[in-house]
DNA sequence: CAGATATGTAACATACAAAGTTACATGAAA
DNA sequence: TTTCATGTAACTTTGTATGTTACATATCTG
């Protein structure tokens, strides 16, 4: 199965976003993920419903950030892509009427169901916010490292 | 992405190869689950590899069940079809030089890790026999359904 | 208003992996 | 030696993410 990489794709975005004013445009976006502007408004187009960005056509257009970024989750924006399958396993059969297909869905069912879990769990605990500070954090020691090749 | 069903599908043969002595034909497998010996063949080829099968060709040949199933849990034949990606989901790029991009793995990674240890955790903690055990419980409440039906 | 710039979106192309199919070689039993 | 079974390569089909093209729509500027 090829892997879904919208995720990460759009929190590269709004990570990219945060790091200074916008608008930014599609076209802006796109260059700095090495991909396809309309790829970006696709990923965009649910954040946008959502209200945790917003967008202007036309001269001086583009996307702005439109949310308080120390109340959105990772699993927010994960909800705003429109809940994607999570997992890349799944049930031969989904409401099968062998018994042995049954059994094994039950005890698959379980260990997936427990999985996903956890997933949707961790990507609630983080907020853009942390994540962009982590960004800063890594931005600051690659200054230092700099500083420290040019002997200061 | 595409569900990989593989790991359900395997299972599905394993307990229908546990309630009667075997050997069993992949066209006889193929048909139980509504699909094509080859693809029968395909995925009981790691099985086999592993020891948990045995695989016999020419009249009288076919499939068996080669291990204690009390010993042999869903991950064992997980690790058996080959460890196939448990998530959906993945990172853009695995090593970026983007700081941007680094940061947002680094969370997702996390996350991501969590998540499959569960998934493996609980696979492990489920054996061939309990599978066994679980299906002939529930043939034997359908049993006592059918003859209530018939009003013994 | 006209032209330039952006998004919105449909439609189509591409890439990739699972699943299904065909064909044939190999080996074992009758 | 014929039949039955697996082993496996090669090809087809299918589903989904991703990439691309084309064009409608909206907004700013002059």
């Amino acid at each position: 199965m090829k892997r879904d990489s919208r995720l990460s794709g759009v929190l590269h975005i709004l990570l990219h976003m945060a790091q200074q004013p916008g608008p930014f445009t599609s076209e802006t976006l796109a260059k700095a993920m090495d991909t396809n502007p309309v790829v970006i408004r696709r990923i965009m187009a649910g954040l946008r419903e959502l209200g945790y960005v917003r967008s202007e056509k036309g001269h001086g257009g583009g996307w702005t950030l439109a949310c308080d970024l120390s109340k959105v989750t990772l699993r927010h924006v994960y909800v705003a892509l429109g809940s994607p399958a999570l997992l890349a396993m799944g049930n031969r059969t989904e409401a099968p009427g062998c018994l042995v297909e049954q059994a094994v869905n039950a005890a698959l069912d379980q260990a997936f169901h427990d999985a996903e879990a956890v997933l949707l769990s961790r990507l609630g605990e983080v907020t853009l916010k942390m994540l962009g500070d982590d960004l800063r954090e890594r931005l600051g020691s690659r200054k230092l490292q700099g500083m420290r090749a040019h002997g200061a």
